[in-house]
DNA sequence: TAGATTGTTAATCGATTAACAATC
DNA sequence: TAGATTGTTAATCGATTAACAATC
């Protein structure tokens, strides 16, 4: 089983050769990539043979076909959707960010309770009411969901898409959600990444920060 | 030197015991915590010696006195104030979320380039063109700073908040920031959070979720 | 007391890095 | 070739857990 970390890792590592390959460049060593993701080229070389993709001696690897190697390994190849539940400021600014920008993520569905909000486009993206959460999520053979609620909805929210089929969600929400076994659940804590930084920003850093 | 991972489940048992104490609850063992917290007992309990505060053989730990500790041992005694920069649809959630919630981490300035933002209260909080940062940060005697600007902007915004003297960063832009050693910066970052649930999602979960 | 929980050490586990043969 | 980089194993490191004496 591939670790959490090495996903995390190779999402870096796309979006670094992104950039990379705008700037024309073709090809790097395993160091050249470690440097700019702040590891080691051991970990590099490790991470990237569970790609799939092997470099070459002498020559590293290639970008045009490093990318496609990772495509391959993390992307569904027909594109993957997602639904927001929770149209708020922060839900607002996660589709502004998505949209268009990602054409194997898109967020295909929307949910809220507030009725001003359901029954039009978002950012290009259809708001419904939460009742039809079920229908819409088999409809768009919708996976994956982005939890963007107030904590006290969040619970029930996360109830009502696991029964309705998701299988993995990234929450926003300051609560542990509880789930049954095999729904993946990401926790992107606002709340206790702002002490974190509050404590080390007071007593020295943790890490020290990217110095390259 | 007391690492991330400490500091990180000392402020989720925080956030558990304010829920507990408001449901009454006055003392708790460390399995209790534990369970609550997704971790094992041994862990709570070391995680607890370094926070100062001890609990009785039999008796457990009591709710009231492991707040006050983990207070001592999290917060800037008089209070924390951070800075914000970019006040779109994130920042503004960001506000939101944290305004009037947490009395000990509130945000005291806000930064932004569009004049229409700038000069005047948004959820409460002063927002300031970027070139007062300087004279704003030293004078409301701000540590840390939300980065919550465009992919673009973020180095930028990023050197100069090193430069006004802030020491912590929480970043949500989608790129590697350089700061000098000593300045601490955790990124919260949405893409690879995202790119995390859908390959898990698929594939099956990475960590199964908590069950409890 | 007997039983159960804490504080703390030793053992375990997993992830990371160092090192090096194979290769170009 | 000589030199440098990859793929991969062995060694290292740090974090977690198991275990248990001390304690109430």
């Amino acid at each position: 089983m591939i670790s959490e970390k090495v996903i995390a890792r190779l999402s870096l590592y796309r979006r670094l050769l992104n950039v990379l390959k705008a700037e024309g460049i073709r090809s790097l060593y395993s160091y050249e990539l470690a440097r700019l993701a702040g590891c080691s080229a051991a970990q590099v070389r490790r991470d990237l043979m569970v790609v799939g993709y092997h470099g070459t001696t002498r020559k590293g690897y290639e970008v045009e076909g490093l990318l496609t190697g990772l495509r391959e390994f993390l992307d569904e190849p027909g594109g993957e959707g997602a639904a927001l539940v929770g149209v708020g400021n922060l839900g607002k600014a996660i589709l502004a960010y998505f949209t268009g920008r990602r054409p194997n993520l898109a967020f295909v569905a929307a949910f809220d309770t507030d009725p001003a909000k359901t029954g039009r486009l978002i950012h290009g993206c259809p708001c419904h009411p939460m009742d039809e959460m079920a229908e819409v999520v088999e409809r768009e053979d919708v996976r994956m969901a982005v939890l963007a609620v107030p904590a006290g909805a969040a619970r029930d929210a996360a109830d009502r898409l696991v029964r309705a089929g998701i299988r993995g969600i990234l929450s926003f929400a300051p609560v542990r959600l509880r789930v049954p076994p095999g729904v993946y659940v990401e926790d992107l804590d606002v709340t206790t990444a702002m002490e974190k930084v509050a404590y080390f920003a007071r007593r020295g850093a943790g890490k020290e920060g990217a110095t390259t």
